[in-house]
DNA sequence: GCAAAAGTGTTGTAGGTACACCCATGC
DNA sequence: GCATGGGTGTACCTACAACACTTTTGC
């Protein structure tokens, strides 16, 4: 028989605020199978669009959200991952800033919406495999590049910085001895501006990350660790 | 239009000898398009087998290779990649010892051959570029697990995992330093034997690797640095 | 003035790097 | 005996980890 398997592309999206923590980006979802279940943004690919191509207009259509940070996480093939078909995930990895856009649904979603990683709810096909490989990534990849910085505000205090590293370690970490390593990578710049605190403490300079130096960084594959 | 792509698998298979250095297993196509170019083994994924087992399976008829150790690499997806149809390819990435196999071509292969990663002949497709991520990943891989001993035969004197480590990195190793940090390591266990050199020289102690700890490390992603 | 959060330096230690001479074998 | 390759130890130095008190603000 000839190959009767279909290819579909799908994102897994993090994004980061100090109130909610780590979360990622899901759909529930508007048609059978598992119709009103969480997912994972995602859909087939066309016959002429690349995998790029697919993933950012899917994320789009059903979310709203366009991602500057996107690499491939991994492939999943397993026969009878979807109860139809045969489909073949290529998945992919995406950081944004959550502050960046208004979640939208859309046909093929009802409902768009941030989860924390920690409380995520039942999810459609293989996802919950997808998240715990996209998870692992994440906490991974922190500790040797600086993509951190894609998911937080264009100026943040430093303790924003630390808080991520703090929530995606499930550590704490030494406050100064994180900040001398964090400012020898030279990637970020201290401006004359200060944090505005909701409530009682000192508040604390703001910082900006240098775009060609992080460019850069992330080109050579720094290697850093926490 | 209904979406009419076929999924496919590739292996980048690695092997290393003293005499010819850190290789790469390719297969002369018997069939068009690129007849008679050299190529990396793969082929089309059937309805009813995972991803791995479709790499295995292919592998094992263009070649005669089995592999214990295979991991994905990258989906390659382009839409103009292969010019028959639409291909997306799952690539993999395979270590083995050459001096296990006997190398056999098969019908969609005229012949099947190791090459030196240094002198890569002219390859189909997109695989270059495919080879050029597998080389990428070995280089780095190297350097934070031990998978030097999936490409080693099982009972090796020290100077060939050094010659090993030379050849992936292209820089010299202090001996003294290296062997300190694999020993450190403790997955080598030195044997009573020595070996056979085929000139003058002193002979050097044999080294086996510890399995279980070996695979201990692999589990726990152990990093080092070399 | 007190609670909350940010800012800041030093010291000890472990680990990495640099480095050169002797030993066993083949011819 | 000479050429080839293998085996081995030390000293310096850098980089990381541990650690606590002061300052600014809100209330």
């Amino acid at each position: 028989m000839e190959q009767d398997i279909k290819v579909a592309v799908d994102a897994v999206v993090f994004g980061y605020t100090s109130e909610t923590g780590v979360s990622v980006l899901l759909i529930k979802r508007n048609i059978e199978p598992y119709k009103n279940m969480w997912a994972i943004p995602g859909g087939l690919v066309k016959n002429d669009e690349s995998l790029e191509e697919a993933v950012q207009r899917e994320l789009h259509e059903e979310t709203g959200i366009n991602t500057s940070y996107l690499e491939q996480l991994y492939s999943f093939g397993t026969p009878k991952r979807d109860p139809r078909n045969r489909v073949i995930s290529v998945t992919y990895f995406a950081l944004v800033k959550p502050s960046d856009f208004q979640l939208k649904a859309s046909t093929d979603a009802i409902d768009a919406q941030w989860f924390n990683i920690k409380e995520l709810p039942t999810l459609a096909f293989d996802h919950k495999q997808i998240l715990e490989v996209a998870i692992k990534r994440l906490k991974s990849k922190i500790t040797y590049e600086p993509i951190g910085f894609e998911l937080l505000d264009e100026k943040f205090p430093f303790s924003e910085l630390e808080k991520l590293y703090t929530t995606l370690l499930d550590r704490p970490i030494d406050r100064r001895n994180f900040k001398k390593k964090i400012l020898k990578l030279n990637v970020l710049e201290e401006l004359n501006e200060k944090q505005k605190l909701k409530s009682a403490g000192r508040p604390g300079n703001l910082f900006r990350f240098k775009k060609e130096r992080y460019f850069l960084l992330r080109e050579q594959g720094i290697v850093f660790d926490i």
